[in-house]
DNA sequence: TTGAAATTCCGATGAATAGTCGAATATTTG
DNA sequence: CAAATATTCGACTATTCATCGGAATTTCAA
């Protein structure tokens, strides 16, 4: 691997690792095209409260059993208003996750930019989806419960927002083999199911059950937990 | 803890752990019953149509998305007809799953009425889970893409049948820490979450992308590894 | 075998919800 | 402030879910 930086500054170059972790981070963050852009402010309005009305309806009633006209009369506007705006119930239903996902986005870039080390960064990228679902739980509801696993539907814009929460683990999980302290011995994308499969058990089980209590504290405790596990698997490799 | 067997016969009088499993097991198969018993063979077949073209349907199109009428066409029936089966279509979504689960815990207990240790059974639970779903897939996109994760619409029948399947894993992890292989460290729920999750997922990633493409092999692969990450848990714990 | 009772099936129809369209109203802009 | 543009809504159609009463089929006792 040819050494890249010449520059003989005290602060930092940015190493080729770290370009290309900015450019994976920027392409999450700009994965989102707003669908229409409203001229009016009174529009703007209006469309945040049809998603706000919505996500509330959904949460509360579950997608397929919600009804358009509850969400238009819950957002104070009339059916076919609604209709302006998304062309069915599944757009919809659709729609919000996109907007949380990217806030979320740019909540951990925000909060990843310090100098962090990757095995930090993974743990935090674990540990703040947990505790995003416990803030934004209507959200979450929908997103863990409904919309995740039926994607299959191919609703090809969600669809590569979510796959991009897979792909920042998945660089991370490569960066840490190349580091050494997760082992080479196992498939990545296996590790990867391993550790999103392991929270989002977590995250789910609480939005069924409120068990656990305190969400913020068992995702945590799980991300530190699965992050000793690859430490272990890594040294146990290495006899 | 009250030590228990008199009998000093060589063939294994049922220790109290075993008779404890067997009991789960049994309440297990037991779960589903028959909601009604139809009269004519006809009917019978009928009933039977209906499933198959149920799951067809479903599979192909996801739940919300699919038609009564177009269900009882292929079954060959009319609609009013599959109503005298099923009172709602959500009914019918709800009842397919329930069949399988309990074919899969039947297929289950018959494989580990052997001899086998705890470690054993854990091991060939998750790996049975995957290639169950590998086997019957039209089933496994249902109930793992659009029914397991909404069950929280708390229709109990399936929701039990459902938790069933973390209890079963919840009380061979409870064993293994009884043996000592399973650090007691860690709180069992998390670890189910963790065992859970993680074989769910190499599922789900199989249902919505076919990667890996060798299911059973993937899933008997995450098995051991999250077997042997137990056992290395266990040992760092000693120290 | 037969015919009456039980069971199953289906066409006609009602009810609920999704979705469309053009006229009316509000906002922006020159 | 008036024309142009954007937004809203009431009235309407379309689709799908679900019900009901009677016809058709099966069962079974005599």
């Amino acid at each position: 691997m040819p050494a890249k930086s010449l520059a003989a500054e005290p602060e930092a170059a940015p190493s080729n690792v770290e370009i290309r972790w900015n450019a994976l981070l920027t392409e999450v963050l700009e994965r989102r095209k707003p669908p229409v852009e409203r001229k009016q402010a009174r529009s703007k309005r209006t469309e945040q409260q049809i998603l706000n009305a919505a996500l509330r309806v959904f949460a509360r009633d579950g997608i397929s059993r919600s009804r358009i006209a509850d969400i238009a009369a819950e957002a104070g506007i009339s059916t076919s208003t609604l209709y302006d705006y998304y062309k069915s119930k599944e757009d919809l239903a659709y729609e919000l996750p996109q907007a949380h996902m990217t806030e979320f986005s740019a909540l951990f870039a925000e909060a990843a930019t310090e100098k962090l080390t990757t095995k930090e960064r993974l743990s935090l990228y674990l540990t703040m989806s947990a505790d995003y679902a416990r803030e934004h739980s209507e959200w979450a509801r929908l997103l863990y419960l409904e919309i995740w696993p039926s994607v299959f539907v191919s609703e090809t814009e969600l669809k590569h927002t979510i796959d991009d929460f897979a792909r920042v683990i998945l660089f991370l999980i490569k960066e840490g083999m190349e580091e050494g302290w997760i082992s080479r011995a196992n498939d990545p994308y296996e590790t990867a199911a391993l550790l999103i499969g392991g929270i989002n058990q977590v995250i789910i089980t609480w939005l069924l059950y409120r068990k656990p209590r305190n969400l913020t504290k068992a995702g945590s405790e799980m991300a530190a937990r699965m992050i000793t596990i690859l430490e272990l698997e890594a040294a146990q490799a290495q006899k």
